[in-house]
DNA sequence: GTGAAAGCGCTAACAC
DNA sequence: GTGTTAGCGCTTTCAC
C-alpha cells in the first residue's frame, strides 16, 4: 500500500500539501493539486484510516455489542446498522457479549481500545456497575442504547414502543374473545422486558379482565424457554390459556412447538402472538401474528443520533421511540385461516 | 484512557520499560516490574491496540465480507466466526457487499486501509478481476475463502462438501421412490453452486434416472426465487416433480411457500429438501430435510487457518473440506410424519 | 536492566 | 501556497 509519503515524493511536494488536497483543508495551487491527484491515481493511494485516527482521534468506526445467543432479531438489526453506518462512511466492529455479565465491561473496553468513535449497545442487562461505567463513558464518546433504560438521566436511545405494541396485540386477542391469556415475559431485570409486560397487563385491566400472576412465565430469550413456557401453562399448571402472547417472536415460536407437540391446533385451540417480526415469523406455520419493530428505521435513527452527536458533542441526548405495527397472521386469526384455505 | 506514558510516569520508569513488561519482551528487574504492574492496575491501563498496530503492523483485527441480502446462513456463520476470533484475541470488522459486484474491491480496500491482519471472504462471486486482486493481496495478508473456488492455484479455504452432501440428499429422495426431481440451483458463476448441482446430477445418473435440464431452475439465493422456482416447475412448465431439492434452505422454504399456496401437501404431494440447515429450517412446518453444514466447525477451521497463516506466513495454503450430515425431517419423510403424530 | 530516540502514517500548527 | 516539524500511543533498536 502506498503511503502519503510516496504520493508526496512522486508529486515533488511535501506530505503536508498532499494532506491538504486530501482533506481539502487549505487552498492548494491548482496545478500542484492536479499533479498530486494524478499521483494518487497512479499509486492507487488511499489514506490509511488507522493512521488518520491516530492523529485526529476519529477512527470512523462504531463499536456494537450484541447478545451472544442467536435471537435473529439482533442479527437483522445489526445488518441494517451496518448498512446505515456504511452510508455515512463508518465501519462497524462487533463484540458479542456472552453469558457472563461481568465480561460486559471488558467487551466494551476492548472496543474502546480500538479508538472507536462511538458505541451502540444492544445488550445492556440492567447491571448497575455497567450502566455507571457507560454513563461515564458517554461523556467522551457517543453511546446509543437500543432499549428503553427508564433512567432519570437522559441518554441517547432508540427503541420501539413496547408498551403500546404489546397492548395493541393483547387487545387484538381480547377482541377475538380470549380472556385466559398467558404471557411469556423476558428476563425482568432487562429493561426492555417491562414495557412489554405492562402493555399486556394494562390491556387486560382496561378490558376488565383479571390479571393473574400465574399466567406470566419468565423466559430467558432462548427459543427453548418459549417451549418451557407452554409446557408450564398447559402441562405443569394446567392453566390451559386460549391464547399466549410472547414478548419475543423467538419464544413464541418455541411455545408453538410445544403446543403442536401436545396435539393442540394453532389457532383453533390456542392463539399465539409474538413481538419483533423477525424474518422467520412469516415463514413458520402457521405464520405468526406479531408486532413489527421498524427495524430499518431503528437502525437509521441510531446512526442519525450517533452522527448528530459526533457533529455536535454538546447536543443533548435524545430518546427516540418508534411505533411499530401489528401484523396479523394466521396464528391468531381463524377467519383469515379459512379465507386462505379457499 | 490512561496511556503508557501515564504508567511510566507513575512508576518512575521510561515507557520502554513499561512496554517490556507489557509484552514480556526483555527481562525487567523484579522490583520495577511489580511497581509497573501496580501502576497498570491502579490506572486501569490497557494498551491501545490501534497504536500498537501502528508500530507492529498487527491490528488483531480480521476483516470479513458478507453478502448483503438476508440469507441467515451467513449471519449464523458470522456469529461463530466472531466467537472463534474473540477466543484468539481478534475482533472482526464487517463489510457487507451489495448488489454491485464492482464495489467488491472497494469494500475490501476499505478493510485493508484499516490495517486488518487478514480477510475472510464469504462473498466471492466469480468475478475475474476480484479474484486476481485477492490472490495478489493474499501474498501480503492471510485470506480465507469460505467457498470452493475450484482454482488451479491453492488458496486457503474451508467449506462443506457440497457435491457429497447434495448427492446424499438426492439419493435419499430417490430411495423414497422419487424419479421426477426438480433442482433449484444457485447462480451459476458463484463457485459454490456447481458442486451442489453436480451432486444432484450425478446422483440421478448413478441411479439410472435421466437428467433433464428443464428440471433445473437457477435461483438467486433470495427466498423469493425459491418461490419462483416452484412456480416454474408446477405452474409455468407443469413438470409436476414429486420432489424438489434446493441448493439452499432459504430457497427451499420459498418453494414450500408456493407449493402450499397452490394447495399441494408437503411431503405427501411434493417432498422438499434443502442444504445448509439454517436455524429456521427446523422451525418451519413441516420441518425441512436438509444437509447440515457444520457451521461451528467451519468457523473454527477458518480461524485456525488464519492463525496458522499469521504465525507461519510461509505455510502453504490449505483447503479444508468438511463433511456435513443429512438431517431428515418431515418435509421428505411421510413415515416420520406419521410417527411424530402418534 | 534501563532509557533515549526513532518511526509507524497521518494531520495541524507554525513558519515563511 | 507550501514546507518543516511535532506528536497521536506504541515498540524497538541502540546505547549505556
Amino acid at each position: 500500500m502506498a503511503t502519503i509519503k510516496d504520493v508526496a515524493k512522486r508529486s515533488g511536494v511535501s506530505v503536508a500539501t498532499v494532506s491538504r488536497v486530501l482533506n481539502n483543508t487549505a487552498p492548494v495551487n491548482y496545478k500542484t493539486k492536479e499533479t498530486i491527484m494524478k499521483a494518487i491515481e497512479e499509486l492507487n493511494y488511499k489514506p490509511n484510516i488507522i493512521a488518520q485516527g491516530m492523529r485526529t482521534k476519529k477512527s470512523k468506526t462504531i463499536g456494537i455489542t450484541i447478545p451472544d445467543y442467536i435471537n435473529p432479531f439482533y442479527y437483522e438489526l445489526f445488518k441494517y446498522i451496518e448498512d446505515a453506518a456504511k452510508k455515512e462512511g463508518y465501519h462497524v466492529i462487533v463484540s458479542s457479549t456472552g453469558e457472563d455479565i461481568n465480561e460486559d465491561i471488558n467487551c466494551i473496553d476492548d472496543l474502546i481500545n480500538r479508538n472507536i468513535d462511538g458505541l451502540i449497545i444492544c445488550t445492556y442487562r440492567g447491571d448497575k456497575e455497567t450502566i455507571k461505567y457507560l454513563l461515564e463513558l458517554s461523556k467522551k464518546i457517543p453511546i446509543i442504547f437500543m432499549d428503553n433504560l427508564q433512567l432519570d438521566k437522559p441518554v441517547n436511545s432508540v427503541y420501539t414502543d413496547g408498551y403500546k405494541g404489546m397492548k395493541e396485540i393483547t387487545k387484538h386477542l381480547i377482541s377475538l374473545g380470549h380472556k385466559n391469556i398467558g404471557f411469556v415475559k423476558s428476563i425482568a431485570k432487562y429493561k426492555v422486558a417491562n414495557d412489554r409486560f405492562y402493555g399486556y397487563k394494562d390491556a387486560l385491566i382496561e378490558a376488565g379482565i383479571e390479571f393473574r400472576d400465574e399466567l406470566v412465565y419468565e423466559g430467558n430469550y432462548h427459543i427453548q424457554s418459549g417451549y418451557e413456557a407452554a409446557k408450564y401453562f398447559f402441562t405443569d399448571k394446567k392453566l390451559n390459556p386460549s391464547a399466549i402472547v410472547s414478548s419475543t417472536d423467538l419464544m413464541a415460536i418455541g411455545a408453538m412447538n410445544y403446543i403442536k407437540t401436545i396435539g393442540l391446533r394453532i389457532p383453533e385451540d390456542v392463539a399465539i402472538a409474538g413481538f419483533d417480526d423477525i424474518y422467520m415469523s412469516r415463514l413458520i406455520s402457521p405464520p405468526l401474528t406479531t408486532y413489527r419493530q421498524p427495524i430499518e428505521e431503528i437502525a437509521k435513527e441510531a446512526i442519525n443520533l450517533f452522527i448528530n452527536k459526533v457533529n455536535h458533542p454538546n447536543a443533548k441526548n435524545r430518546t427516540i421511540v418508534l411505533n411499530g405495527e401489528m401484523v396479523i397472521r394466521r396464528s391468531t386469526d381463524i377467519l383469515r385461516n379459512e379465507i386462505e384455505r379457499i
